[in-house]
DNA sequence: CGAGTTGTTGACTTGGGTCAATCAAGGTGG
DNA sequence: CCACCTTGATTGACCCAAGTCAACAACTCG
């Protein structure tokens, strides 16, 4: 509800978009396949980031890949996680001394040369518009990040990075969203800007408080979508941005919003 | 002269680079000038975020534009900070309730309509590559900011934040890089996600240790740049990135560099 | 089954946030 | 021109969320 007074509010045409692409379930994206080179990766898999003269363009079709960098003094950061429909370029990189692309979870990630994929995108408009509103779409998630690093203290951050997962991993049975964890804890916490002890802390007590519920490793169940929401700034933010892009999706959504 | 530069197309590289400096790379995004409406604005003049059916793209020609947002509890953001050069579209922002974008300086901005800016950069290859190349940098500076916000202590972010400001604003002369500090205390703190009161703290403490000077209400001087570099763990890539793009950075960059 | 990860928890420390007082710098209007 | 007010900046005293260090528990895989 508050969601949706907001969005009336300050992106109406954010409202008329997700509208349109409940019809347009298919992602222009996909007509790329012919020309891409298909590869399977499985986790924790690494992908080279030097830039040749022709650069390519990953597209991440299943899966999770983050983008890690090591500053000196054992300090980590993931960047960035990229998720299915999501366009990676090297060029995306900062020239920080170490870097590194990995596939989080097993994925399947289509390698298109930049050339080609530039020419296609110019000579069809709809898959030009595609890249564009995708990229647009990715420069939001990274302002979001921002935001949440910023402002949002530990626990704020977490309750994020699950709302986060249950709209894009969540399937939504009658005791709650369960999802997978498709990441190591010191992975989220490199994420999250947290110290792996200071998230283990904040996930017990999340656990303790029954917000979520451990099933088994690396799987979780959220009993109650709004009071995880209610633990984050960004809920309604994160709601709009990720909601509702496909039918599993949705529910999570409703899930999420129902009071 | 981008009229002069627009007419002919085919050579936009040597068209301007014969006009401008010494300077090889010629800005291909200037030949928009004459389909742009230019847009003057005068220090925290603020700029409408509506997003019409069709979306206007910014490009910031001169002076420097701040993307702030406002979380509940009167924690602010400022998400980006837009220089020459950049490019913004509305649907970069993300979908948070307070967002606003302000001039922190006073600006020269170019606005052309989406659908207008697409066809011309379809048309003109030379243009197209420009705006991708431009994207690719603005992320590139995003994964850069969130590596600072989650990595860096008070200290090292400041250090940083001058580091940049004298690789795009830095003039040198004999006693060392002087430049404008076009924002007040309270948006750099939003911006490094600090406390205004810490981050007056840190200036003071650098002062006191002489890595910068205070030259006036709003100006400064950095009389050994190897010092401030010292200080920040991003400072190679802060020049990798922004270095070397103009005669002038250029001497900044080798001011920073130098031992 | 042992070795090596990965996760959890406790005790202690600390960087930076909060609150409050004070000062400096512009306006603005009389 | 000055008195007044607002906004921005600085500094001190105090406090707390999260980091650090260390011990240990729980899984995973040769």
């Amino acid at each position: 509800m508050a969601t949706d007074a907001f969005r009336r509010q300050s992106h109406p045409r954010r409202a008329s978009a997700a509208q349109a692409s409940i019809r347009v379930e298919a992602d222009p994206l996909a007509l790329l396949r012919p020309r891409a080179t298909i590869v399977r990766a499985r986790r924790d898999q690494q992908f080279s980031l030097t830039a040749d003269q022709d650069e390519v363009v990953t597209i991440v079709r299943s899966g999770l890949l983050a983008l890690r960098t090591a500053l000196p003094g054992n300090r980590r950061q993931v960047l960035t996680l990229l998720f299915p429909r999501d366009i990676f370029r090297p060029s995306f990189v900062p020239p920080l001394p170490d870097v590194s692309l990995f596939a989080a979870a097993a994925s399947e990630i289509w390698h298109i040369p930049s050339s080609t994929f530039m020419a296609l995108a110019n000579g069809d408009s709809g898959l030009g518009r595609a890249l564009h509103r995708q990229i647009a779409e990715q420069q939001s998630r990274a302002n979001l990040h921002i935001a949440a690093l910023g402002n949002l203290n530990g626990e704020e951050r977490v309750a994020s990075f699950l709302i986060e997962l249950t709209l894009r991993f969540g399937s939504v049975s009658s005791d709650g969203i369960s999802f997978q964890i498709p990441l190591t804890r010191i992975d989220i916490a490199d994420y999250l800007a947290l110290n792996a002890d200071t998230l283990s802390r904040i996930m017990s007590r999340l656990k303790t408080r029954g917000v979520v519920l451990q099933k088994g490793r690396g799987r979780a169940l959220v009993p109650n979508g709004k009071a995880l929401r209610d633990l984050s700034p960004l809920a309604d933010a994160l709601v709009s941005l990720l909601g509702g892009t496909s039918s599993k999706r949705e529910t999570s959504t409703r899930m999420l919003a129902k009071t």
